[in-house]
RNA sequence: GGAUGUAUAGCUCAGUUGGUUAGAGCGUUCGCUUCACACGCGAGAGGUCAGGGGUUCGAGUCCCUUUACAUCCA
């Protein structure tokens, strides 16, 4: 026991043992031998290894480590893995800046390859200013960085005490993770839940790849009305106007298009129209679609502007008049139906090639000249759909593209999976809705095709025919025994390396999967879900049956349409069964404006330096004190209380240590605590032991937490204070039965409130726990309400009446201000009769503690029915003798 | 426009199935070297529970409505 306690260091100290100790080990043995409900398995967050952690992943990932300590110290069996999640667009994003570099399919593989730039921090590389390499080296250099930045992870969780087991750890870059995602693709696509198909959808022009409907970002985006005629023979003037944000689109154009029941446009329906510059004939048509209350109430259709083009185009069976490009520019050469007509030359000159900004300009400056752009263009605000990573519109266009089905076309598989919510516990239960909204609000299958570099690859091959013609119809697929494989880099069977690419030979997708169609298989990635015929890659075939589905998903609200849903869809189509029965939904962090913290808002502290500051169990407290789905404010105030807290704990504990050991004939020091204040005092323990695991068993750890803290403040300030005498019993007033009874008493107490406190605090009270044991608190049994042998007299009143009787004689001594240690000479304690009968019972520890020579008691109703001093005389203590 | 949540002391938040006079911490004011702790201890001040209406013997709590804020979806 340290002579001054400290909070600082104990990190260091306690990280090392417990890592050497293996003290969070899963034992897989011991799991595998307990009943399923003895055995806890979370499902924890891989976090994107592309820079650092803010304390927003402090706040959840506390959260999470309190259940799993409780649970632990319960005596279950705790699975607790960590991953990462390093494949995807996050880190191509973080190499390319980086390094300076930029991934091209079309470059060559060079060995020992040194980037131009080294740890360019913080800043984005312009893409002008990236030397283009290589997908192998893009690659290599991906897998050197993501190892580099989980080192730094590492670090940080370990210093908050996250007691993840670190030898269960995955990366979903890694060889069973690729193992697992191939796998369980070829399934899908085996019972025909994964399909690919050629269709136009949102594309991403900065990033060249299709993104999915859960990547979406609608934002307000500038934009102007230009009011443009059609030529029309039916109509008054011969013109038809229409209004559109997009006019370099008119080359596209397939179809005007308004409301069936717009009495303006009836006329029209069934002719045809021609669009001005270009000369194209195209139909006007009816659709519902249409808002008659919008613009001219008529609508050039084009392949494609948005979505709403491509529901036209596919309902009214509109042809395809492609002019965008994948780079967002527009097409080289001119189009069949523009070549030869009045628009041609327009096309070639000012459109071909130029960005959809240009273009536009020159199609605006074309219309003016021929007198079909009507007044000035009106500037207006437009939602348009982003990737949430992008900062350019997406445009649509056509791919051929890989899709999970996901209930967005299937109203069957909609509602089932909107049941699997039912089956999952969700805490806090509103957090469900979220769920449900986002499924019912599916309007497509789930696109899981990226056009990057960083991914899982699909391992998929086609055949190429006779004629050199590729025949997506009918895939190559590996066997499973094979997996993971990198099409790009290996056959098929039957074929050999120098048939890719030739006619009779194969080509490889040339695709990788999105991030989430990994991460989305993150239990059965840890849990040892079977590769293959079960041997390879990590397959625990045993384990993977005994603790899936999980007990428990933890995560962010703002990855419930993401994440915890892709989740339930595989989970769904492969397993028949949810993947976890419980989800604890963290809320997110914001500064004291209110706004959610963000790197890019300059308000982000780094957790590094506030767990430095404050020490982790401060921090800790400070998460802790945020209930599941409540977003919190980031308040180091309550770092502070939470590291005078862990001071405190220090200090009441050597006080208690330090009072003359009782000895007890076996050992049981209950049988020692005989006085009514102490009894009462564990009574009442008794009681917080009682609801904090209520609180647990409900997830409310703060409940617990605060049970917890406000009785603990009670034993310092009241108990303590008034055993303090009797206690130590320096001058020999109280009898050996007696002073024994307490120091029994507060040893019996610490160590219950010191596991009460393990789950929040680990680092202070496994300090404090060792002065004494020899074993690690956090293996320590969590303290039990059923085996107490309570004195059957034990009475919580006896605490509650003195302690406000001791308070009624700091205030007297308080109003006189006078020091604590003023003698009270004579005083009243008045109050009902059974209040004074129950502050009798520890009359002797109130006259210590307060320093009371002469008192008097009078039976009276006061307010609340609470004990209050009246007429104390006070003497003030005599000065200090130095 | 739809969904979900929030609104209680200067600040951050509790307040359980409706039940005496609405609580805590921080901050603030006053006081105290007290042999575990000055990173401490004691005491005080501070609230029309967002506004309005209703149910009830009784509403911070239940119902309706308005307002503000946040998030998600259109």
């Amino acid at each position: 026991m340290p002579d001054k306690p400290t909070v600082d260091g104990l990190e260091d100290t306690w990280g090392a043992v417990w890592k050497q100790n293996g003290t969070y080990t899963f034992d897989r043995e011991r799991a595998l031998g307990l009943p399923r409900e003895q055995v806890f398995a979370i499902d924890t967050p891989p976090p994107t290894a592309s820079g650092s952690l803010h304390v927003g992943h402090v706040f959840s990932y506390t959260h999470t480590d309190c259940m799993a300590r409780y649970q632990r110290m319960q005596g279950r069996e705790v699975f607790y893995p960590i991953g990462w999640d390093d494949n995807g667009l996050p880190t191509e994003r973080r190499v390319q800046n980086y390094y300076g570099v930029r991934g091209d399919a079309t470059k060559a593989y060079i060995p020992d390859y040194t980037p131009p730039l080294q740890g360019a921090e913080g800043k984005s590389v312009k893409a002008a200013d990236q030397e283009p390499i290589g997908r192998q080296n893009f690659i290599e250099l991906c897998d050197i960085l993501t190892v580099k930045d989980e080192e730094t992870f590492e670090d940080l969780f370990r210093r908050l005490g996250i007691s993840v087991d670190w030898n269960v750890s995955y990366r979903t870059i890694d060889e069973r993770s690729r193992a697992v995602a191939q796998q369980a693709f070829l399934r899908n696509l085996k019972r025909g839940e994964a399909y690919q198909q050629e269709a136009p959808g949102l594309w991403d022009v900065t990033f060249q790849t299709a993104v999915a409907q859960a990547e979406l970002e609608a934002r307000d985006y500038p934009g102007a009305y230009h009011r443009v005629a059609f030529h029309s023979d039916a109509a008054d003037d011969g013109r038809v106007y229409i209004e559109t944000t997009r006019p370099e689109l008119l080359p596209a154009v397939v179809a005007l298009i308004a409301h069936p029941d717009d009495e303006r446009y009836q006329p029209l329906f069934g002719t045809t129209v021609t669009s001005p510059l270009f000369g194209v004939e195209i139909p006007v048509l009816a659709h519902p679609m249409a808002e008659m209350d919008k613009g001219a109430g008529i609508a050039m259709c084009c392949t494609f502007g948005d979505l709403t083009d491509v529901q036209w185009w596919r309902e009214l069976q509109l042809p395809t008049r492609s002019i965008i490009t994948r780079s967002g520019r527009i097409t080289a050469e001119t189009p069949e139906w523009i070549a030869g007509g009045p628009g041609e030359e327009l096309f070639a000159e000012n459109l071909a090639t130029k960005t959809t900004f240009t273009a536009r300009e020159n199609v605006v400056k074309a219309l003016i000249a021929s007198g079909d752009l009507d007044g000035e263009p009106k500037k207006t605000q437009r939602k348009a759909n982003f990737f949430e990573k992008g900062d350019k519109p997406l445009e649509i266009v056509t791919s051929r593209q890989w899709y999970i089905k996901n209930g967005g076309r299937d109203k069957d598989l909609q509602s089932a999976l909107v049941q699997r919510g039912n089956e999952m516990t969700w805490h806090p239960g509103f957090m469900q809705s979220r769920y449900t909204n986002w499924i019912e609000g599916l309007h497509g299958d789930w696109l899981i095709s990226r056009q990057r570099f960083f991914g899982v690859p699909f391992p998929i091959w086609y055949p190429v025919d006779a004629q050199g013609e590729t025949d997506y119809d009918n895939p190559i697929v590996p066997d499973e025994a094979d997996l993971p494989i990198d099409p790009q880099g290996q056959a098929p069977k039957g074929y050999d390396e120098s048939q890719r690419g030739q006619a009779g030979g194969f080509v490889a997708d040339p695709d990788v999967m999105d991030t989430w169609a990994t991460s989305s298989l993150s239990p059965q990635i840890a849990t040892g879900w079977p590769i293959a015929d079960g041997s390879a890659h990590g397959s625990d075939a045993e384990l993977f049956a005994k603790i899936f589905p999980m007990d428990m998903r933890p995560q962010g609200h703002d990855i419930i349409r993401t994440w915890l849903f892709a989740t339930a869809v595989r989970a769904h189509h492969e397993n028949g069964s949810v993947p976890w029965t419980n989800t604890a939904i963290s809320g997110w962090i914001l500064d004291p404006d209110r706004k959610k913290m963000s790197k890019s808002k300059g308000n982000a502290q780094t957790p590094e330096d506030v767990v430095k500051e404050f020490g982790a169990d401060a921090v800790r407290y400070w998460a802790a004190s945020g209930r599941l789905g409540t977003d919190a404010a980031y308040d180091t105030g309550q770092m502070k209380v939470g590291r005078r807290l862990a001071m405190k704990i220090l200090n009441a504990s050597k006080f208690a240590y330090m009072t003359p050991e009782p000895s007890a004939a076996d050992g049981d020091l209950l049988v020692l605590v005989t006085q009514p204040l102490d009894t009462s005092m564990l009574a009442t323990l008794h009681d917080v032991v009682e609801r904090a695991t209520k609180g647990f068993e409900a997830w409310d750890y703060t409940r617990s937490l605060e049970l917890t803290e406000t009785f603990f403040w009670t034993f310092c300030d009241d108990y303590i204070e008034l055993v303090k005498e009797r206690a130590n019993n320096r001058d020999g007033t109280f009898s050996d039965a007696e002073a024994a009874s307490t120091q029994a008493a507060v040893r019996i107490a610490l160590d219950v409130l010191l596991r009460l406190f393990a789950p929040v605090l680990p680092y202070a009270t496994e300090e404090v726990w060792s002065w004494t044991h020899a074993d690690s608190i956090h293996r320590a049994p969590w303290p039990s309400v059923t085996g107490s042998t309570l004195p059957a007299d034990a009475d919580p009143k006896v605490l509650t009446a003195v302690s406000q009787a001791l308070a009624g004689v700091r205030r007297a001594k308080s109003d006189a201000k006078l020091g604590m240690r003023a003698e009270v000479t004579s005083m009243t304690l008045a109050g009902p009769a059974d209040a004074l009968a129950a502050a009798e019972k520890g009359e002797a520890d109130l006259r210590a503690a307060g320093r009371i020579t002469g008192m008097t008691t009078a039976v009276e109703e006061t307010e609340g029915a609470t004990l209050v001093v009246r007429d104390a005389e006070l003497t003030p203590p005599p000065p200090k003798q130095k």
